[in-house]
DNA sequence: TTATAATCATAGAAATTATCTATCGATAAA
DNA sequence: TTTATCGATAGATAATTTCTATGATTATAA
């Protein structure tokens, strides 16, 4: 029974007479009397009782006049949210994050332009992320960059320097910004080796052959600055978590001369830019 | 977006396999493509995500996948509905009815509808018919209302008038239309007591404090139109009936100012609407 | 009644659309 | 690298829809 069909018939309940109904889909009397009819067969039944007089719709074709705006319905739905969907009023996007404090502002601005769409956000390791684009668990990730595969395309953010946060009672707490090597002997609370912050504090460290002193390693920002707090030792932190910190119980003092870099990126599929609301995303990270 | 569409595409969603889908279908492989490339256009958006290692839905897939099961399902119960109606094409119908008249054109599209069905028409004062249905010896009936029986259902049809049939010597012949008063010293043919047409002839008449001059009782109409014929003395006929005489022996007056009117309705068992026979007539009359 | 107009059905031709086969290019597996 | 799998493309064929012209039946008006 095609859409087609449904179409037709719903013109001739609606007038109860053929030529007017054709007149109204733009189609010949006889083309709409020839499909009635083959709707009818289809149906085994009449749908129409056509006399001289009149036409009127048999209890088969009540029946039908239902199911049929019902069906009319469901697909007006479908078009309506297909086109939210390409209008980026609706939509679902799903981002991988090392850290959300790297895109949280963003993130605001984002959702406050296109609040139909919804957003979740999970924090992960870098290699998590890359792993969930490829699984199509993830649509973007927000990592550290470089990354490489050759499934993905990367967009360049911003730099991200690193701080030190440590308990206002040490002795460090009052200087203007610390060297790597002051950092030797201090007992640090850092990510676990899996995370790229770690990997980045490390391989700075190993440049300068200095050996640091992990006392615990903690997957989560959150509960390492607690362990600054409580001056369990000294935490590395991206500079822009460490903007976000307003405790008065740690400082936050800038790793300096040299300053370890890291670039923070995009990464999404390289054909994913298709997706209106993937490109719409990515372009906005960008402006930001 | 026809319906076979619709088909297709659910078959690519379930197998997320294009050659799969297209076996299961029954078509080949270029066609389904074709097709549901048709499909995306339409819609405006892709619908699936095809790369060599997989086939995934997009999110606007997503979207059409809710829909087109809905819609499916929906053709899905009007066939199944249509065909529980074909219990349709035989049986029988014991009418009970006020006078043939009343229902002799929509019968007649009834018989040419479902002509497997064997219609028996009884001609019957109402309160006969009321019995034959309580007594299951009628189906329907097509009756004076208001009646009232709590076994009963009732569905209204039309009002009936009531008109003046008289020899076309006599001197109101000419006039337009007759008042009940006129009435008074006419001699009159009229149906028995028992009928409801003589009861709402006699209730008109009471009150207006009328005294009616009735010369002879019958019980078919056809006879009192030979009375009337005969000029024995003027008839009075529901509207309906008045129509279809054609002798130019008796002229036909409408009654009027005031003109009795009475709902003429269908009744049936409370239940027999389960019967798709009773069904199917009591809708076929009411769209009449 | 008879003529006229309106309405739906039918037939055959034309146009459109779906489908097929054969083949290509890209991707994944061996 | 080679092979196998899978979806896309192109052109030919088949099926289906639609059209025009016309017929049959019924309602309306003279």
């Amino acid at each position: 029974m095609e859409h087609r069909l449904l179409e037709y018939f719903l013109a001739v309940s609606e007038e109860l007479h053929f030529t007017r109904a054709a007149e109204k889909l733009g189609i010949s009397q006889p083309t709409l009397s020839h499909q009635i009819r083959l709707l009818e067969h289809e149906l085994g039944a009449p749908l129409f009782y056509r006399s001289g007089k009149k036409t009127i719709l048999t209890q088969a074709g009540q029946i039908l006049l239902g199911h049929a705006h019902r069906v009319i319905n469901e697909i007006k739905l479908a078009r309506q949210e297909i086109n939210e969907l390409s209008g980026l009023q609706r939509g679902k996007l799903r981002i991988g994050c090392s850290g959300n404090h790297l895109l949280t502002d963003a993130l605001v601005a984002f959702h406050r332009l296109y609040p139909g769409i919804e957003l979740t956000v999970t924090e992960l390791a870098t290699e998590e992320t890359r792993d969930g684009l490829l699984h199509n668990q993830l649509d973007v990730g927000v990592v550290f960059l470089p990354l490489f595969d050759e499934q993905l395309a990367y967009r360049p953010l911003y730099d991200e320097e690193l701080v030190l946060a440590i308990s206002s009672s040490h002795e460090y707490a009052t200087c203007s910004n610390i060297k790597i090597q002051q950092l030797a002997n201090l007992p640090l609370v850092l990510f676990p080796q899996k995370f790229l912050v770690r990997q980045m504090i490390d391989s700075a460290c190993a440049e300068l052959e200095i050996q640091l002193n992990p006392v615990m390693e903690l997957s989560t920002l959150e509960s390492q600055l607690h362990m600054a707090e409580q001056n369990v030792g000294g935490t590395i932190l991206p500079k822009s978590y460490g903007k976000t910190v307003v405790s008065d119980k740690v400082a936050i003092i800038p790793l300096a001369d040299p300053a370890p870099r890291k670039k923070v990126g995009l990464v999404y599929g390289k054909e994913s830019l298709e997706s209106s609301i993937i490109s719409a995303f990515v372009d906005h990270l960008i402006s930001f």
